[in-house]
DNA sequence: TCTTTATTTAAACACTTGTTTGAAACGACT
DNA sequence: AGTCGTTTCAAACAAGTGTTTAAATAAAGA
């Protein structure tokens, strides 16, 4: 048996309920009463709501951010040893990928995916920093890799484009694949995985772009 | 002297908290006070914190879309008249643009330009629709202008790529210019006027790369 | 077994929330 | 003057918030 079912109960129910309700909007009575636990539990296993929402991200993002890391990494130590720059398509699947495929992992993850692209507008900082530390380092490593694939592109510029891409891939993590738009006007939207092809073919024209 | 003046100092003051503080984890006294006003007199003017919010949106997003709808539409029917497609950067800048120039035009405006930013990641349903409501016409008019502009793509690649640019621009929006990673580790970001010359050459390739 | 620690529970706490009330103050008009 | 509709105000309302408490229960070790 796990150090405590409860807990982890509780860090599903939360995620769930963040993700879909928002922070602020979602009481710890509703966690509680989702996963059927008592509300003095989450002060008892996690010392406050803040602390819970810490938990709720720590545990999935940090063996994410392993793996991308590891990914980046390895596009640029290979690219060393051939001694060419990285791909900025290779640098974008090392980053992208790892995060759809744990996406499609577990039905929790979905929901702690579609948590994490709404964090880069979230208004509270405090909230907000609770992702950016964990995200800032693997932003910067990616940097360095596009500075080394784009060596002609100066340093801000390429700051600049890769937030753009922060942009459109939080968007795209945080509506999780379907639209916002849901209209029979509008033509039927692309499967995940066409859609998947089509964000690198925009994001890596858009990188390259001439100056 | 206007219908009253308590009622646009509250407009004012709800804007902003909204925009930097996010709707819900913003009080009606929060409010209220920010602007020496009554508590009671935001129920007295608006009926709820929820028509509130309405008010704050309609009173500066019906008037920028009538212009960037004007715009959007005299590049289509100019295209129409010389026989040739749109230009995708011209659509871009109808859209873009009078976005910014708007922006600039009052400190409020800015306040106002992020929470607008913010709303296509809004979790709760009840205020994301308050936006996309009154956002959709344009998007759907600007999908159209792109499906002249690219004949050769298929409209639901275009949808999804258009989708991308809204993650981008919003973000751009919502962060107001700065980036959230304000760290001396790296480069110093662009001033405002060459940052959206960047969006828009990068949304430009993204939008009109390959298949 | 008893003892000690870890966990769960119901109840209460102090506080904030959006909303409502009814009286007071104001302004414009005759 | 006084009347009428509009606006402000302090106070209260009921409901919901995160957190704490102290007792009850379960688990584990000696």
């Amino acid at each position: 048996m796990p150090p405590s079912d409860t807990k982890t109960r509780i860090l599903d129910g939360a995620e769930r309920l963040f993700a879909r309700e928002g922070f602020h909007n979602t009481s710890l009575r509703a966690i509680t009463s989702l996963v059927g636990a008592n509300l003095a539990s989450v002060n008892y296993h996690f010392g406050s709501k803040d602390a819970l929402l810490q938990a709720v991200i720590e545990r999935r993002l940090l063996p994410l951010n392993q793996i991308r890391e590891a990914k980046i990494k390895e596009v640029l130590t290979r690219a060393r040893e051939d001694n060419t720059p990285p791909t900025v398509e290779a640098l974008l699947r090392a980053f992208i990928e790892p995060t759809l495929e744990f996406s499609d992992s577990s039905p929790g993850a979905r929901d702690f995916i579609s948590l994490v692209g709404r964090s880069l507008s979230e208004p509270d900082e405090t909230v907000r920093n609770c992702f950016l530390v964990l995200i800032f380092p693997l932003f910067q490593l990616l940097l360095k890799g596009l500075c080394e694939a784009l060596p002609h592109l100066p340093q801000n510029i390429l700051l600049a484009r890769l937030q753009f891409l922060m942009g459109t891939v939080s968007y795209v993590m945080c509506t999780g694949g379907r639209s916002f738009f849901s209209n029979t006007e509008l033509p039927s939207p692309l499967d995940q995985k066409t859609q998947i092809q089509q964000l690198l073919k925009y994001a890596l024209a858009g990188l390259e772009a001439a100056e």
